[in-house]
Formats: C-alpha cells, structure tokens, sequence
DNA sequence: TTTGGCACTCGTGTGCGCAGAGTGCCAAGG
DNA sequence: CCTTGGCACTCTGCGCACACGAGTGCCAAA
C-alpha cells in the first residue's frame, strides 16, 4: 500500500541482474544458493531469498513452482534492459570482421543479403532487415523507354540503389520526340529530390505539353506517383531462422506461431516500423504487439546512408536472450551498413 | 538367391500400397489387423503377415521394432510412387480457386509470391518457386542510361518481366549521341532473342564505332555480357515454413537441418535443378543428394509460359507424405502459373 | 496357399519411493 | 533493523517394477 513504486535496494538490483545473467546462461531457473557461488556478492544465501521474495512481489521474477529457482519475468528483462545492463561493445577483430564481411557486397541487393547473415550469424538468432525505403530515399534518375507504340515502361533509380520499374500502357501512341522532351524535363525536376515532394514538383508538367500529348503524359506520371507512394512495396529480408531450433524445450508450441510471423511480411514491417527511428528499441515478450511473438524479444534499429535513417534492421529471438551482447551486434551491424551506403 | 529382383504378387502390392495410404493418415507404424479391418482386402491378418514379412525381406517395409507395425522405407515410397499411386487430379472447385488466386497478380514479382503461397497452402508442406529462368528467357529490351559523364546504368528487361539492372563505369566520357547509337544497335539485334544467343550476335559491334569509342563500347558490352552469363542470379522464393512444424514428434533433430538447407539458395537451385525439366520429379528421402534432406521428399516440375518450361518448382514435406495429392497440386499449379505468364 | 491359434517380444503407461534442489520461516546474532 | 544459519516443507525428476496390449512369427490344420 505504501506505493506501487517501491524503491528498489542496489543490492536488489544486482540480484535481478545476476538472476537474469544465470538464467540466460544456463536456460535453468535459478537459486540463491548458485547465485551466491557464482557472483560474489558478499551476502549469504538466505539475504538473497528474502530479496528474492521482495523481487517477486514486485513482480520482476517469478517461481515455475514452489520449490524451483527464478526465472525473470518481461518486467524484469526490461528493467534490466533499462537499467541494469550496457550494450556490450564489439570487440576489434569483431568489427574488422563486420567489416570485411560488408565491402565485399556489389549491389544494393548484395549489401542486404549480406546484412541479414551476418545479423544471424552475429546473434545466432533470426535476423531481420528492411531495404531502404522509398520514402526516405532520393529520386537519382528517372527513365521512360518505348517498348511498344503504346507501351512505356517507366524505371526509377534511388539514391540508395534501388530499382523500381512500371509497365505503362498509353492511351496513344507515343512519339520519341515526346518521350525524351517528357524524359528530360521530370529529371530536371525531380532529381535529387525526396521521393514523397516529386508529385508536387510535376504537377503542373502537363500543361506544358502540346494537348494532344496531355493524356499520355497524364498516365505516364500517374504511374509514377504511384510507384512513389506505394509503401507497401517495403522489402524485407530474413535469415537464421534455423536459430529458431535452439529456443526452448517445449518445442512446436513456441516455434509455429513464430515462423507464421516470420512468413508475413505485414507483421515484420510493422514490427520493424515500431522502432522509434535513430534509438534501438528493444520489446520484449508481451510488449510486442503481434501475438505469435509473445514469447519473444525484438531487438531492432534505424540505419541510414547518412545522418538519418532510411530503413531498420533488427533481430528476433527468446525473451532469454543476450540483450547487451545482441544490442552490441545489431548497433555495430547497423552502423557499418549505414557507412557502407553512403559510399556507394 | 533366385533373384533380386522377385517378382512381387499382385497383393503384396496392394499390402504396400495399403501400408503406404495408412502410414501416411495415421503417422503410426501399421499392423496386420488394423490393415484388413480399413481395407477389404479379403484375406486374413495371418496372410497380411506373410506378405508383410516378404515385403520387408525385399527392403520395402520396416519395423522400428519388433512387435511394433510396419512403416514404409525409402524404397517403398518410390514403389509407390512409380507404380501404385495415381497423381490426384485437383477437383474442379480447387481449380476454380487455384486459377482465381494467380489471376489477380500484378507483375512477375506478385505472380512468384502468389504462387508459392498458393503452393504451400495446397500442400500444406514448404514450397519452392523459382524465377523464370534468365537462360530460358528473351530479350524483350535493353536501356542504357547515361547517369554520369562516365557512368552509365544498363537495364536488362526480358520476355517473363524480369528486370536486371548493372552500372557501368566507363574508361572515358560517353556522348549522348553514341550512347543512342549503341542502345539502337543493340536492341535490333539482340530484342527477341534467347539470352545465351545475345553475346554472339553482339561480337563484332565494337568495330561499328569510331576508334575513340570502342574502349566504351567494349566496357558497356562486357558488363551486358556478364549479366547475361549470370546464372547465380537465378532467384528463389519459399513458403510455407511454418509447415515444418508438423514434421514428426522428435522436434529439432529433424527440423534444423532442413531450416539450413532452406536458407542456402545455392541448395534449394540444386534441387530443383535435378528436375528433368517438364516431367514431374520426386526425390525420396536418400535419394536427395543434400545430406540434410535426408528425411525429406521433393516433389517439382518444371512451368513455362509456352510450350517449353522457364523455371521449376515444388514442395518439400516429410518423406511420409501424400504423393497423389502433393503431386496433383504441384502440376495444378505449375501449369496455372504457365498460362498465366503466356498471357502477358 | 490360406488361416486360426498361440507363445513371445517389446514399447508404453502407471504407481511408488527416494533423492535433491530450493524455498519460506524463525530465532539468534551483529 | 538487517543478516544469517538452521530446519521443515514441497515440489520435480528419476529409477524401478509391473501389468497391459499391440503386434509379430511360427506352426499345424484346412
């Protein structure tokens, strides 16, 4: 009664943190006889039960049943998150690796698909990255080739390397004159510019066609407006999912309605679109929104070509996981992709 | 000694066959009484018996111990499947639905999407897709895109929609009006032909061209080339995995290796690489070369949009699986998504 | 060649007891 | 007031014995 929000002892916290640091290591509840053997923390085993007690009623932990030792609950994994525990940096060999591994990519596709494992293979769990988004990106080219007398097709060329290309059927056929005076004058406006201002910028371009070449340009811009604005076109690549097999003991309950989650490209986008940009945000257990992960932890990030981020990454795994040290890998992991992308 | 290969009774083979159907409802080893009890099979469990102990003399059943019923090995699977099984036509309201889910597709990348989703919903087993094929294909256009006074981007777009993208840069300074020249050349004699075909007919376009240019011309050429030639490329796309959790009861031994093998693209091209190209294929069990598919079976075929197929797909389940039914919906499908690629 | 009978094997499920780990509580000590 | 050692209690997991039942192989008879 005296408040919900009752201080915590240091000592208390330090008895979470070994708790959590155990159990994270061994998978096996732990007791306050092991915890003392192997943390010095100077006190008998019968101080660390009462402050065990304490620690459950305040709902950090929790007992499987009488008489086995503690397992953290998600309120404690986040406090610990929160307070308790640094994001382990990565140690020098670590990153020469990182980064040996990330110059060799050729492509923007490349660079993902390397991300992605080396994301998995960092953490052992399953990783998870967004390409960059349209939304954030800069238009670099844009081009319009005549395939047929009425058939157009449409390509525009990111700043961050990516390629997005339409089929546009014309309402009529469309002369080489036209197209390449169209062609030259949406570059002019356009690139270098953000993607979601590029319709503003054209908006008017019509009227400065003859009329009889409004409609074709009307479609043709049409199209690109929409190829801009479609943000369901988010791409999202995955790998480690064989890491699922080390999740726990009672198997196809906890490992089904994750690989359902996995398999939807919805849940990832939104659970990836969480993040709070540039800050890496970890959710944990039920703090995620989406069901199947109840039982997992999300750990992800922003990345960016420059200063700001145009796309996330992150990793899924058991809400016993290595939060420093997969914390350490995803900031690190993020941070070299980002250099990466900006020097291409 | 009379002969390996002793002619088997008609009965024996109706026993295996009724073994096969059994195993693969029930997922339980098969005895002799519940066998005549399901089937009418006119004799008594005493001659099942018999029958049983000569199919497993010959190596097409197998007890996991004694006083346990019969399951199917490898090799009694592919009786089955060559001589006692018939491929299960779709119904006519699953065709109804298979060739409404693929007609909503939009472009290529939609049609692989819908397809391996459909697949894998069907059979409810992992599905396999592969991209139509650069080899198999034709050209349909090549763009060349001057970005940079010495950077040119070259757009490869073939007769299925795919579309291959390549920087160029090149040794020296590109004119506009040489670059309209080589794009011209290029497309009037390389639009419409086979992929493979391209670099010999292209050979010898160097020598159009003035001195200065060549070296360009060469660079431009040589990257086309190169794509062209790409076989890695060769894109893949899964569903379904959430399937493996019904694989069997002895959980992660069985389910990690095969996460593995889906997650290396290099395996899953291989497998369907052994496919002989239309007629339909499956691999049972050891007969897969990859060592973790080893309890898994294959069943592809390959689709085209003509009369000639482009690219393969298929399923991988448990080696105890419904052939007649995963073999009609693997043909259902490919041959749906066949037609729909010719139509546009 | 088929069939019924029969003994045999072997995995599975159940009940019991025991050991071990871990707890909560209490009374004594700093 | 906090800490500590002691102690009784409560679980789980494991080993074991046991019975049950499914399924087989074999044999002798039809």
């Amino acid at each position: 009664m005296a408040g919900e929000v009752r201080q915590l002892d240091d000592r208390k916290l330090a008895v979470l943190r070994a708790i959590v640091q155990d159990y994270v290591g061994t998978e096996e509840p732990v007791g306050s006889k092991a915890l003392v053997e192997r943390h010095n923390l100077g006190v008998s085993p019968a101080t660390v039960r009462n402050d065990m007690a304490a620690l459950e009623e305040e709902g950090y932990i929790h007992q499987p049943h009488t008489s086995a030792g503690r397992i953290p609950t998600d309120k404690g994994y986040r406090l610990f998150v929160d307070k308790l525990a640094e994001i382990k940096p990565m140690s020098s060999p670590e990153r020469r690796a990182i980064r040996h591994f990330l110059d060799g990519a050729v492509d923007l596709d490349d660079v993902v698909t390397r991300t992605v494992r080396l994301l998995a293979q960092l953490t052992r769990q399953v990783a998870v990255v967004q390409y960059p988004s349209l939304t954030r990106s800069t238009v670099r080219h844009i081009e319009l080739v005549a395939l047929a007398p009425a058939k157009v097709m449409l390509v525009l060329i990111t700043n961050t390397g990516r390629v997005e290309q339409r089929m546009v059927d014309c309402p009529g056929t469309v002369g080489e004159t036209v197209l390449a005076d169209l062609r030259s004058r949406i570059n002019a406006r356009a690139a270098g510019q953000r993607l979601p201002d590029v319709p503003g910028l054209l908006e008017e371009l019509p009227a400065v066609f003859e009329q009889a070449d409004r409609p074709t340009v009307s479609t043709v811009l049409a199209t690109l407006f929409e190829a801009l604005a479609e943000q369901n076109e988010e791409r999202i690549m995955l790998a480690g999912t064989a890491n699922l097999t080390r999740f726990g003991h009672d198997f196809p309950l906890t490992i089904q309605p994750v690989l359902e989650a996995l398999e939807e490209q919805v849940v990832l986008l939104r659970l990836l679109g969480e993040t709070t940009d540039a800050a890496m945000t970890v959710r944990i257990g039920r703090e995620n929104a989406y069901e199947g992960l109840n039982s997992t932890s999300v750990v992800s990030v922003g990345y960016g070509s420059g200063d700001e981020s145009v796309a996330k990454l992150g990793v899924i795994g058991p809400t016993r996981m290595d939060y420093p040290g997969t914390m350490g890998a995803v900031r690190a992991v993020a941070r070299y992709v980002g250099q990466i992308l900006a020097e291409s």
